[in-house]
DNA sequence: AATGAATGAGCCTTCATTCAT
DNA sequence: AATGAATGAAGGCTCATTCAT
């Protein structure tokens, strides 16, 4: 995971034409969601998710297989967010240390059912124990450390630094261990404050975009 | 939570007279503390538990009233045993910075019963849950970012600069960060290594400790 | 039921104006029979119904108050059928002989959706629990019985021998056990074949018939 | 199946050590066996069981792990009581007819738990559809059908004729016919009597073992 | 007449917890 | 102190049936 938040909203979804069936499935994902932040993925219970739609329990079934399903969608969903956001206006260390920090506080505030800091632990405690889960998120977590390692190469290349490859990585890795850092900090330490993170995490920036 | 494990072995603890009922308390935990690891909170069950404890599944409610007095004795054990280690030895960056990457191997491994990367993430999650295990995990977590701010300034003295309370926080707050995101890495990039680790994180480390 | 198939095919049903709903019904019995055969009474869903028949799983309620009143149609359905086809032909104890074997490859090669070893199998349990069901299957066995019992006598009377009303019967209540007990041969012993019956099948028909 | 049911009680079992386990498993099965006669393999519900044998629900999987195999265990039940009875007491036509009759009436009677008309028609159904029951009882079967052909090859010989093997399996396979259509007559015609059965019968054991 | 979304009861199963011994 | 049998409350899921359209 690890999405990086910019200031380009994401592009309007192409399908407007939301079918019922379309609509439903969505209503228990978001309901799915809100559990599962609530509660976990394992103790949030389908009765639950049902009431929390507004439907029956039985009604979910119409729309994904089992339970299983559903987490795997909302997996999916969360992943897909990540990195959707244009990373191209990442375009120096400032830039990308108000990402992260503005990911921070958005993890903070908690307002973004697609994005809780509590879920993301979860989901990646999940890849301990559920391969299946395991192999979602890695291939999705490749994908979002090859966007950083290039968004750190055009980063350096603008500052006159050549990046190699491997040295691209190495930066990018650190990056990644940062911004997941941050969900654990979110929630063990509720009084954190940007401003507190900010002038280390600059330096940081400066020295890994160096 | 994000124990930091140095060369000096804990001092053995004073020894107290281990009634019967202290020595099954323990092997209860121990085995608890396993089955959580193996599976989670939520998936361990207390037969499993018992079993793996070697005793009936009647016999752990004569020494825990719930599975959730488990967990939290569990969480309370971890958070004793962290910070209990010295931290006296870090006495350069490149120390902590080692430090680190033990925990991170070590974490890679998955071979220290007592803290497990997964256990790791989960436990943190659950503190979006459930309060009592959120006041506990804070508290500790208070404890340990002072410990590190602590040694911050201890280190930074030790090369001739003088941090102010504050500023030592800001960087033991990164620094907590950091490691706690290793624990994110290692469940999520299974192939990544010490070696690709360890450039960076020297360069931070010096910034941080500069 | 234990049906007899001779070479006459039945006599076209005399035509009904066949109205819509007429048609419907059909449609769905006939799917349902399909269904029946496939997975059983109480395994086959509405859902697969309606499926197989081609039409929406309410639709079937307006055709049907239950699925209970789908089983009963069925049966009697099944019981119509049977005995319709003229046992006219059957003039000798070899032709008897023949018609029981042509049944038993009949069931063997389960190609007759009206009628299905498992399914008659099925349909006998099930008059141990369903009286409404007993009542129906063992009207229609009575009527299959006095059948056998006049064919058995008019080859008596044929070779000569003149049957009394019991003495028929006798006869018929053993021709329809073996005849039914063929159904559950073709289920245990897939291997059996035509040829090894034939042997003492006109054996004991040579008995029944002198 | 088709069990022959002789003269001689089968031997106490060797085991009396009842263990309470062992108690509550035969419990189990018995209150299962009596759910299964009344309502059929499927329709009968765990919980119906749990009631009939007066303990919880939960409890039976203490016992056994799932549902299909109380149905196996009942299944081989079933087939061990068959063929257990010894068949070394039917030494003539007449012991054989007799033997025949002896389960037609202890079928009507339905007093009989361990085999039971109703139960053996849904459990040779079930072989249609269930693959791993269609086996155990398969193999059974050809248990019981070769045991019949001993017999029946015996009773020959005392009389003076050497039937081949694969003489003696035909008139054995007609047996087996006849037996189990004694199941689904005794379902399909409660009114039959042993003495309408009897004369045909008789002639017919005849005509097979000379 | 027809659809198919929606319901709700019931099914099998698991598991934390209690209790007789 | 210890056992492990027993319970009962969920939990996930299916399916006959109903109902708005």
């Amino acid at each position: 995971m690890s999405s990086l938040r910019t200031r380009t909203p994401a592009a309007p979804k192409p399908a407007p034409v939301a079918t019922h069936a379309a609509r439903q499935r969505e209503r228990i994902l978001e309901a799915a969601e809100k559990c599962f932040i609530e509660s976990g993925f394992h103790a949030a219970s389908m009765a639950h998710i049902a009431d929390t739609a507004g439907i029956s329990a039985g009604l979910i079934y119409r729309y994904f297989d089992s339970k299983a399903l559903i987490v795997k969608a909302i997996i999916e969903r969360h992943l897909e967010t990540d990195g959707t956001c244009a990373i191209d206006w990442l375009n120096s260390p400032e830039d990308l240390c108000d990402a992260m920090l503005d990911l921070f506080e958005s993890w903070q505030r908690g307002d973004d059912p697609k994005m809780n800091a509590g879920l993301f632990l979860d989901l990646t405690a999940e890849c301990t124990r559920d391969p299946q889960i395991a192999r979602v998120v890695r291939d999705k977590d490749r994908l979002v450390g090859d966007g950083l390692a290039q968004v750190v190469r055009r980063i350096a290349r603008a500052r006159g630094v050549m990046l190699k490859s491997a040295a691209a990585r190495e930066r990018a890795d650190v990056l990644q261990c940062l911004m997941e850092g941050l969900a654990s900090r979110v929630v063990r330490d509720p009084k954190l404050r940007r401003s507190t993170l900010k002038p280390m995490l600059e330096k940081i920036m400066a020295v890994l975009l160096a």
